[in-house]
DNA sequence: ATACGGGCCGTACCATAGTACGGAGTCAAG
DNA sequence: CTTGACTCCGTACTATGGTACGGCCCGTAT
């Protein structure tokens, strides 16, 4: 860990993202400007290395820097009902995916097989299929 | 089915997409401009409409514009095997994002019930686990 | 005291797949 | 022959999650 009152290149650093995604979240407001001299450099403490791990971990279930504000609202308020209907829906949502997904695999899969059973005369089924009327 | 030397709007409504859409087709090169008098509209012949069905049917599949512009490609040679070779490409792409949903889907599952499982006077579980060090 | 690396800021740009807009021209019906 | 709907075109904008740039300023080590 860096000495802590780190400039935002240690804190992209140690948290593995780009100067310029901290200066992005900034934006979005979903990392908090840190208190800094006017003029001067912001200095950040390790709560804020806390948020941005908060905010990949979200990331990486599938919430989207919209959601992963509400989340951070709702951790400040500790609302665990809210927060698990918050999960609820994009549970819905990655189920969804999941179903368009596993149609996709399915179709493509049968259209490769016939592919390979195909002769080298015929035309190409794949193709086919996707002309067909 | 619209008297077919159609116009734009026909073909777009026929297609079930926006006008501006088979536009934009024509500008990523997905789609043959129709001959047309300068300074006149432009005619459709069904050709066009199933071209625009490929497409529909290859985003379907899972295809971005970038790729379906390659199958219309292929499809004008009949080259099964890259086609082919596309697919697989593409099924395992579709394979590995399955399988991330699926991740995130165990996840959030777990946390969720963690939620429902505690009290009112812990902190949110989920929560927890997006903050935790 | 000065060099140089890094931080500051606003703004523009990337991919993806379109959608929207506005002023001018065209086509067909009445 | 006029009206109204449609089309033309280039350009700008949408959402998403950042990345890049450039001119200037700051801070620290020598």
């Amino acid at each position: 860990m860096k000495k802590h009152p780190m400039t935002i290149g240690g804190l992209a650093e140690f948290s593995g993202v780009n100067v310029e995604t901290i200066r992005f979240y900034h934006r979005r407001g979903l990392l908090e400007e840190p208190i800094k001299p006017p003029q001067g450099y912001r200095r950040y403490t390790p709560e804020a290395a806390q948020r941005v791990r908060f905010i990949q971990r979200a990331q990486q279930l599938g919430f989207t820097l919209t959601e992963v504000k509400e989340l951070l609202l709702l951790e400040d308020g500790q609302s665990c009902r809210e927060t698990r209907l918050l999960a609820e829906r994009k549970l819905d949502v990655i189920e969804h995916r999941i179903a368009d997904l596993i149609r996709m695999q399915t179709l493509l899969t049968g259209l490769v097989k016939q592919c390979k059973n195909g002769g080298r005369f015929r035309r190409c089924p794949f193709l086919q299929t996707l002309s067909a009327e």
